[in-house]
DNA sequence: ACGTCTTCTGAATCTCGGG
DNA sequence: GCCCGAGATTCAGAAGACG
């Protein structure tokens, strides 16, 4: 929406006798960032009033102490306030509270989306089904560029998830821009998994001492996402958990409406100004969609998944002068050494280091098959 | 376990009277599809005795027998809000049931994963964090080759999501073999998201008929990671839905014990039938990547003790700023820190901490040859 | 200007054995 | 259970430093 129409909304709203109360209380919100509790704030809000919600609640992390990368330094944790507390039962309470102010704001045909991680996704779902919303999709952010798991004790977190629902089971119009999506994904449909980078670089908003302003800062191409998915032109979003206004910019660009409601005052300024600079541009949706191609990364233990290797079986190098058997972890040894089919490699060629795709072959009807070659082929399939 | 072995310990089981109840009772089971209803099977099992447990649990709220409400009568398929929560609470109770009864007869370090999608994984989720359970993961399993959504009325649905959890807080000595995950992943740590093809091909078990034996067979590759991540050899891993016995052909395979409940004796006669083809890979194939966590502890002593260092010789760091003096009794001195080579190394760099393994080096030739090199060699001897 | 090396950082429930 | 001390642990990408 421009500036003109904000403002011409906003004068009739405040000035014609002809415009309801309903229609006062959205226009007092429309295109603006409100600072205050967001429950109170969306039972301010007419019933039925908003296409889409996107929240991003916080996610009660439960951080024990303090974690320290390899080289020493410190993680940043977030240990806001906003983040803690007392018990899985007042989170639940917290998420069941804000849910229902929200269903009841949204339009029949509304959708609500809520990302999240484990720590919560699974109380902010079971909520939303208990509350009579109707799952549409649970999506993945996939991070290209995550925060590595420090210690070696868990998988690398490598996502988040978002939940996509209707506001109940009868509201099958929701909007979905299908068409759009798949012509914007290389002609094939919008799958359930994202692949985006985490927002760093001149996205992030830093303050004049160069901190980040806000700790879990989204990315705009992630909201990008999900606005051209599930709104159209014009329509009304919602941002509950508003923060530094990632949903306020992307719709605005999109030629979006959007309404944010924000706690702290510090994030809520940071937002404004932020919205501001933003100049709505037309062809913003396709540059927005467009997401990397890159050639997907084939790991060894892939070419023992797809079977083309065995464990127990040998490789040898391309003159016979070393071998080594596959180990069913996907992992290799030879003699006195083990490892992956790299640091074997290196090991008994007494080198710092080699690439044991182009070292490593099977044999096959006597012949040599470099391990390459197959995964070369699993990239072919994989598209 | 080699059927050699299981038929000895069923002999054992059921005729030494030196073999505890609780061993007989595991006896019976270990490596056996038994049919019967999951929940009242797991009470068979003595506490504390189960390493792993892959759990792929039925979610279609309106099929499922044991989704009927308390008094046997079933549950209508109308669509309104009361309806819908009363199955979800249905299905809630029936969770609760088989996660309790899972979590009595975990060791306190096991671990379990449960695989769901969006229908079911939040109130599994929510179930589990509420029954103690302590999540390490949830992980995104990316289907190479998912079923497109038809309509076009939703993003295609190309994951399910599987969540990783502890027995409980405390239990922080479950396995997770980091260092093999990683090697076989090219050397880059494993993410949350693991990409694998759907279970097609001469995997997916048919009938005469050629129809798929189970509608949702998971692929082998996705239970090998599971158990490549979460087991060692020898370990027992119950899957209390077992259904075609994915779980314990992928176990035999890699040379874990099974335990699979399932209530369909057409599903339990396709696993049987299944897993007796299996043929486990070579012992050799079977040994996994140990880190530097699992190799034995060698104090600092034992260098100066096997002569490879002596006493009154000089220490110093990689970059030549630093130098310590070693002390008969295995301490450093420098300047006026001493203590432990890892202390003396944090000190002398200003840091929290200090790995003085990798950090000091000794002076051979005019060469610096670090004090790990040394660890190494003592290391190999002892084997 | 250009390429290379170094430094920094991101929603994180992040060690383990012995006394 | 607690406390103490040994010693193990990171990937991608942006930005700045340096030659």
């Amino acid at each position: 929406m421009s500036v003109l129409r904000m403002e011409a909304q906003r004068h009739r709203a405040s000035h014609s006798p002809h415009i309801s109360l309903d229609d006062q209380a959205l226009a007092t919100y429309r295109n603006q960032v409100t600072v205050g509790d967001s429950i109170a704030l969306m039972e301010k809000l007419p019933a039925g009033s908003v296409d889409v919600i996107f929240a991003d609640p916080p996610y009660n992390l439960q951080l024990q102490g303090a974690l320290q990368r390899p080289d020493q330094s410190d993680v940043d944790a977030v240990d806001d306030a906003w983040d803690q507390f007392d018990s899985f039962a007042a989170y639940d309470a917290f998420t069941s509270a804000w849910l229902l102010a929200a269903r009841r704001i949204l339009k029949p045909n509304g959708t609500l989306w809520v990302i999240g991680s484990y720590h919560n996704i699974f109380r902010v779902g079971a909520s939303l089904q208990d509350l009579g919303y109707w799952v549409l999709n649970d999506v993945v952010w996939r991070k290209t560029n995550p925060m590595p798991n420090f210690k070696g004790r868990r998988f690398a977190n490598a996502h988040e998830t978002l939940i996509w629902a209707a506001r109940s089971e009868a509201g099958k119009k929701y909007t979905f821009n299908y068409d759009a999506l798949k012509a914007a994904n290389d002609d094939v449909q919008m799958r359930s998994d994202w692949t985006l980078p985490i927002c760093t670089g001149g996205e992030r908003l830093k303050d004049d001492d160069g901190n980040k302003v806000h700790p879990t800062q989204k990315p705009e191409a992630l909201l990008a996402r999900v606005l051209l998915a599930s709104t159209k032109p014009g329509d009304l979003v919602l941002d509950p958990f508003f923060g530094t206004g990632t949903t306020g910019a992307v719709a605005k660009k999109l030629g979006r409406d959007f309404i944010g409601f924000e706690r702290e005052h510090a994030y809520a300024d940071a937002a404004r100004a932020r919205i501001e600079a933003v100049e709505p541009v037309p062809d913003a949706a396709q540059s927005m969609l467009q997401g990397k191609r890159a050639q997907p990364r084939v790991p060894f233990n892939a070419l023992l998944e797809a079977g083309y290797i065995m464990p127990g079986e040998e490789l040898v190098d391309g003159r016979g002068r070393h071998s080594a058997l596959v180990r069913a972890d996907g992992t290799l040894a030879s003699g006195d050494h083990e490892g992956s089919i790299h640091k074997v490699g290196a090991l008994v060629e007494d080198q710092q280091a080699c690439n044991g795709w182009t070292f490593w072959h099977t044999k096959r009807d006597g012949n040599l098959v470099l391990i390459d070659d197959y995964r070369a082929e699993i990239r072919k399939k994989a598209v």
